[in-house]
RNA sequence: UGGGCUAUCGCCAAGCGGUAAGGCACAGCACUUUGACUGCUGCACUCGCUGGUUCGAAUCCAGCUAGCCCAG
């Protein structure tokens, strides 16, 4: 008897692929789409062979193709608890969320995983660049996608051992390309779509208007303040604003300024130049261990605190039971609280947390 | 009310008789499965207004208007 496996999908080339490779290796696979928040077909793919379908049409018909059974799931209610409400009281805290490990957290993992293990699924799986493995310690880890510039282990990094165990995702082993040209070669009819990007319930990119819509308010009211203390002008709410951001700060003091410092509860926003972005430490809480139980102090790891930035290497020290300070070797930017600082060692991840603080 | 100074893109600011630099802001695009960062492109046929001098003025002259400073 074949392991059973759920396979996510988006409607997308990657997971689509995903559920080809799991039921070529054998799986008895079935597919199915989380009903999170795009209620609207107007969403739709713009390029390709398919226009005019929503994200559900595109992945049964992807389904049909493959001849699996398909479901579509509705996780509705965990994604506006899970993620959208936290995401807007985050950004109302002055705190910058990374709703992507939300979801992934939450909703992809937590309870997806819950709902296909009912239905008697072994295992789930996702069309994530990313590779589930399982150390010689008999942990399990996330490690980096072959294809380096897809890797998306940074926004797994908080899945727990349980789930990594019941979890596959075999396209962290191809490049896009590949991925690309399996869809073509077995006429899979998304082949040719976009590659999604930007938070997906948030479709114009305007999130500091939606986080309006939704609660109503836009932050703290408050001014632009240099370094030293001295207003520079006011601003348009601290919701608005991001630690390194510099676009739409809508000031103008003839040389670049990016925010330093955000503070939701004075309504200060602290503007500095670039330079004054840099720090060596950076602090993490709510930690989620992968590749091993603790971090050692003597280890040399790297790890990074943003989607996009390469590694660096940096020393770890436990501050309290559940609060780390990172020690980077080189100087980063913009450290900001909310998102998460995930620490590496060689490809996989060892753990990571959500940053804090900076100093 | 006398005297002086200044008026160039949303902000700052070059220009000093030869046919409008630059920075910031802003917009679009690219990059990106978060927010950001970054890159590229665009952004005053016009220089407070009205006349005059000149082959030619934002640049010289006159008047007007506005703002600032000093004096009372």
């Amino acid at each position: 008897m074949s392991k059973k496996v759920v396979v996510g999908m988006s409607g997308g080339v990657d997971s689509s692929v995903c559920a080809w490779l799991l039921k070529e290796q054998g799986y008895d696979v079935t597919g199915a789409t989380m009903e999170i928040w795009q209620d609207n077909p107007e969403k739709t793919e713009k390029e390709g062979g398919c226009c005019g379908l929503s994200a559900v049409d595109d992945a049964r018909r992807v389904a049909e193709c493959l001849d699996i059974p398909y479901y579509v799931m509705n996780f509705r209610e965990t994604f506006k608890e899970k993620v959208i409400d936290e995401f807007t009281a985050s950004y109302l805290k002055g705190v910058t969320p990374n709703p992507c490990i939300l979801c992934n957290r939450f909703v992809k993992w937590e309870a997806f995983l819950a709902r296909c293990m009912e239905i008697g699924a072994d295992y789930i799986a996702t069309g994530h660049y990313a590779q589930v493995v399982k150390l010689e310690n008999g942990r399990y880890t996330i490690k980096k996608a072959v294809s380096r510039s897809k890797d998306q282990s940074y926004v797994l990094y908080s899945l727990s051992q349980f789930e990594l165990a019941h979890t596959l995702m075999p396209v962290g082993t191809y490049e896009k390309p590949e991925i690309r040209g399996i869809a073509e070669k077995t006429g899979l009819p998304v082949a040719h779509k976009k590659d999604s990007q930007d938070i997906c319930f948030i479709e114009d990119g305007d999130y500091a208007g939606f986080i309006e819509k939704e609660t109503g308010s836009h932050g703290t009211d408050g001014v632009f303040k240099d370094l030293r203390g001295n207003v520079l002008g006011k601003h348009s709410g601290t919701a608005r604003y991001t630690i390194g951001q510099r676009k739409g700060l809508d000031i103008a003091l003839g040389h670049r300024a990016y925010v330093c410092d955000i503070d939701a509860e004075s309504g200060d926003v602290l503007l500095g130049s670039n330079e004054d972005l840099f720090t060596t430490e950076v602090y993490a809480a709510d930690i989620n261990y992968m590749g091993e139980e603790n971090f050692d102090e003597n280890e040399l790891y790297t790890a990074k605190i943003r989607y996009s930035q390469e590694n660096v290497p940096v020393r770890v020290k436990y501050v309290s039971k559940d609060v780390i300070c990172l020690t980077f070797e080189k100087p980063v930017r913009a450290a900001t609280p909310g998102q998460a600082a995930v620490v590496y060692k060689d490809d996989w991840i060892v753990g990571g947390g959500t940053i804090i603080k900076r100093r």
